[in-house]
DNA sequence: GAACGCTGGGTAATCCTTTACTCGGGCGGC
DNA sequence: GCCGCCCGAGTAAAGGATTACCCAGCGTTC
């Protein structure tokens, strides 16, 4: 594996000379510089990633912390991340949490080892080795979720608004008995979109109860679970409005087994459009959430404090956007 | 930030007993460890990992470049990677090539820069800048598809014989006119399906014609496109073989826009065994590819390739698994 | 009692790149 | 014509961990 020394060598020049040609520092001159990229493509040379991280104490990498690969949502999120970073020479490395603090943790631990330039990471909750990030004066930007005590950069979504302008259809589309599927307390989207439920019920003079209220994983299995539980009761719901699409799969899951026709005997809204929410039947209503987007803020956000950690914490909120389809349109109404 | 010799000089040792005392390496007296152990984490000290990396000349990392972070088949494989390699202590970072074959290079050069431990990637077809690898001595592993010229480490799925059997099982159903939509040509995953599809046809004694065949993109909009262009004919297919669940989606939209029912109009059988297609009307016959198991193996493929760079090649082929659901079965046979 | 061996731990070299500092030479201004 | 400045390039230090090598001290054995 050639190195820095080798190029410099077969350019006749200095390891520091050959340094400067190659990251197109101050003045070099021009036709010094072209035989330093010849000899340097003419060995193949690749610099040595830790040996200049080592030196300038700090890696051009970021890390994506994220609590589910497998959903949608967070692989949308992921491609706005990357293309920002790419953009300005940072290769961005990806780590599945899986709502686990302790993994969460571990990863936040690499990140600072491996020395990167800054994390991106939605916390799973209660979990505050985020500190570590802070008191090491890493540049770090919280996704989807604030984080718990510190104020920091945040890019998030008004998912309590959301979910209450998604209950609020479902009561104008005549549902009666309206649950909800949330995720795990203290995860705040889910208890933000358990609010903002809560919210519309209220805004239409509705009582809340908690036997309409389940939460679970934000998972199929655990939706799934959650919704034989409602579905059994005396007085089961009439439409339900579910935490995000994994849930979506386990609840629509559940209603096939028990024969209840999705749209007509329970309507449904879910978060996230899922692609496959349209072919389903019937189609399915969904909170559309704009991860892309939420991905390349973030990513901006993120550069913006590597370069300057000293500025102002900037808390983004994006809008969430109901899309109605036929799985919430009551269509026999009295 | 604390450094080795800030924990020694806490502990009142040199830093070659902090190393060797948190590597467990060697014999350190008991108390000596324990004191070491002690000041480092009252100093929080996390170890330079660029310092270590470039010491060792490898960093406990391993890059996993897959060709779409938003097809749940490589999601499911990343996490078959990722428990494999944490198990041992190892970090996965994720890269995503996007089909793209100048991203799956840059990536490749990010990953020997950054001088990681080893490589799984699932290579775009052309691109043979693998080499690079090879010939840096990087140890590798391809997934799903082969590499090219090179015969090196390989965990594929006997995809071709899958295929066949889904287009024998559609003949089987009474299905006349089938066709195929696959990937791009070049890619061997797309190449394989196809190639299965016209064994099937010709074990069936049926002619195969170019009509009835569509390439595009492993992407939705792709295979859409594909199938508006393939109902469209004078003669259209009765059944659709498709290549991944992407794809599948593409092609339920254009039915349902067409107003064409899947299953009875045109049969149906997907790759990919995707959490919705289940939920679909009619359910979505499947192949379902091992993919978390693809995962697993290749890591430990990797592992193994990392320990002794000298071990002769190994290819290892899994099985898939028809799953016979009603997109699938004539329900009106003459 | 002396010599040898073993063990635990310290010293210092090493990995490769970046960059502060230095130096030589050319050019412009007075 | 000389002085000073600036530009371009080289020298060498620094960054933090690992590890080869070496040394001190203790125990054992004859």
């Amino acid at each position: 594996m050639p190195t820095i020394s080798d190029v410099a060598a077969r350019a006749g020049v200095s390891t520091a000379t050959v340094s400067r040609a190659l990251n197109g520092k101050a003045t070099v001159d021009p036709d010094l510089a072209a035989r330093v990229r010849t000899a340097a493509t003419e060995l193949g040379y690749q610099p040595n990633g830790p040996a200049r991280a080592l030196r300038r104490q700090e890696a051009a990498v970021v890390a994506l912390i994220i609590s589910d690969v497998e959903n949608p949502f967070f692989t949308a999120l992921a491609r706005g991340v990357e293309d920002v970073a790419h953009e300005v020479g940072y290769s961005v490395v990806l780590c599945n949490s899986d709502e686990n603090a302790d993994k969460e943790n571990r990863y936040i631990d690499v990140a600072i080892q491996e020395r990167v330039a800054g994390v991106i990471l939605s916390p799973s909750g209660t979990a505050t080795s985020v500190a570590k990030l802070a008191s090491r004066g890493t540049a770090y930007v919280a996704v989807d979720r604030p984080l718990p005590e510190q104020d920091s950069d945040a890019v998030l979504v008004d998912t309590r608004q959301a979910a209450k302008q998604a209950t609020a259809h479902l009561v104008a589309q005549g549902y009666e008995r309206i649950g909800c599927i949330t995720g795990p307390a203290g995860v705040r989207t889910a208890d933000d979109r358990l609010a903002g439920y809560r919210d519309g019920l209220k805004a239409a003079k509705r009582r809340s109860t908690t036997r309409l209220v389940r939460r679970s994983e934000y998972k199929a299995a655990g939706a799934h679970r959650a919704a034989l539980e409602l579905l059994s009761q005396a007085e089961p719901p009439d439409a339900l409005l579910i935490a995000n699409s994994a849930m979506a799969v386990g609840v629509l899951q559940a209603l096939q087994e028990r024969g209840i026709r999705a749209g007509r005997e329970v309507g449904l809204v879910a978060f996230d459009d899922a692609p496959w929410a349209e072919l389903v039947d019937p189609p399915l209503s969904v909170v559309a959430q704009p991860a892309y987007e939420i991905g390349t803020v973030a990513a901006r956000l993120l550069l913006a404090r590597i370069a300057d950690n000293s500025r102002p914490p900037t808390t983004t909120t994006l809008g969430a956007r109901l899309i109605e389809r036929a799985s919430s349109v009551q269509l026999n109404r009295r």
